[in-house]
DNA sequence: CGTGAATTTGACCGGTTTCAAGGGGGGTGG
DNA sequence: CCACCCCCCTTGAAACCGGTCAAATTCACG
């Protein structure tokens, strides 16, 4: 694992990196990673459960997360939360801000489990991105990826049941991750507590409790602390698309 | 009110335009009206409930909506579906297109009512935002508030009560129709059905007559078939964030 | 007036929440 | 090395919000 116990970050170059050729400045990194490697400018740890971008602020820096998970969610004042998204090693935080000038946040960006970041400068970023059509049109693929996720997430919600939403967040989040080779037959760490589910499908924690364990009955996912396993891809599929 | 019964387009000019200044494109139509009026390629009215944009496809125009509601939704097979957002006189169709390129449109959108559309190409529309900074800034403007619209849709759907969606969903609509001069007083022309409030907020059509019937009775609001008025703007922003 | 679409109302149902208590596992300190 | 503790998962029972089904009413419009 690229995490490091000791709280100090990898020194791992960008031409090392395994992660590298799956983040938006993939075809970049592949051609030249020592300079995307000359515009890091910060690779830092960052504790479980700690903000990382407030609602609101302008970003200066892009983050590649590089391990660990996090996610993006808006508050009420009574504390109640909706997930908006979950990030994953490989994504760009936030991706918007690549696209959308003066991006001022409309959500906040908190770290799941202990995370390491790799830092750029925005106005850097502008300069890799901005260069050549094709890597405007990797941007434009990820956005276009993101949004995609949010509206079926929005239809979710919306108007599927409880054991639709949860089976149709395992799916999107195992594809995602296989995308990037972080998981394998199906298998992949999860780290995600049942109440960050419940706060990203519009669920009670009891209830997804409930759900997960009605597709861990059916055999179609198996589950511990850290770790999810999906058994049965089709029957989950199905289920997902009936409910 | 510009709409047209007898099926021909208005011939107005983007000079003589109304709508124009808020826009967009308003900076750049306050200081070259006629510019703006060469680009445009067909002003067209399409019948209510009809299909305007497929989902998959890649737009080649982008539209401006000159009178009428419209509305994004994605459904599923068994015919459930969920509105994204509506999008009233004003509007970019799809805003995503100025900023992502080939972006191939992961939801569908379809006049609500009787609605009056601008066109123009997408390859004259960069020519436009592109030209300018004050213009980029434009275009980032309107796609913050259209992302910060979605996010809190989806706090809605996932973490808040019937009373408190159609709340909020009133005052968001209400604050964007008075950004357009299109409110007076709260009160304003809404032409959405229950049916359609239902799809926005996860909600059936006979639970949110139930819930509009709450706030009529509360003297919070009040609508008949086609019009809608705030009476107490205080109380309905209390209602939306309590509940 | 007549027709069909949209709203409104009533009775009942059930998925999800709420409240509350019990259990397990991993980390820490004694 | 064991005991304790905290966090999280798990389970049960009861309540409730919103859904479902069905019928009545109103409204726009020809």
């Amino acid at each position: 694992m690229p995490d490091q116990q000791d709280g100090s970050p990898p020194s791992i170059t960008c031409r090392e990196c395994r992660l590298g050729r799956f983040t938006v400045y993939g075809k970049t990194v592949a051609t030249s990673p020592d300079f995307i490697n000359s515009r890091r400018r910060d690779v830092r740890i960052i504790a479980p459960q700690r903000t990382i971008l407030r609602e609101g602020e302008v970003p200066t820096h892009i983050h590649t997360l590089y391990s660990g998970w996090a996610f993006r969610f808006i508050q009420l004042k009574d504390g109640r939360r909706q997930i908006l998204s979950f990030h994953i090693p490989g994504d760009t935080i936030p991706l918007e801000s690549l696209c959308v000038s003066g991006f001022r946040l409309p959500f906040a960006v908190r770290s799941l489990t202990q995370v390491t970041l790799c830092s750029f400068l925005l106005a850097d970023s502008m300069e890799i991105f901005q260069t050549t059509d094709a890597q405007r049109n990797e941007v434009s693929v990820a956005l276009q990826r993101h949004i995609a996720n949010l509206n079926h997430r929005m239809l979710d919600i919306g108007r599927r049941s409880a054991l639709g939403r949860v089976a149709q967040l395992l799916l999107e989040i195992e594809s995602r991750l296989k995308r990037r080779q972080l998981s394998q037959n199906g298998a992949f760490e999860f780290p995600a507590r049942q109440e960050h589910l419940a706060d990203a499908l519009g669920l009670t924690t009891v209830y997804v409790n409930r759900t997960l364990d009605r597709l861990r009955k059916l055999d179609v996912i198996a589950f511990d602390r850290n770790r999810m396993t999906i058994r049965n891809f089709d029957r989950l599929r199905e289920i997902s698309e009936e409910e």
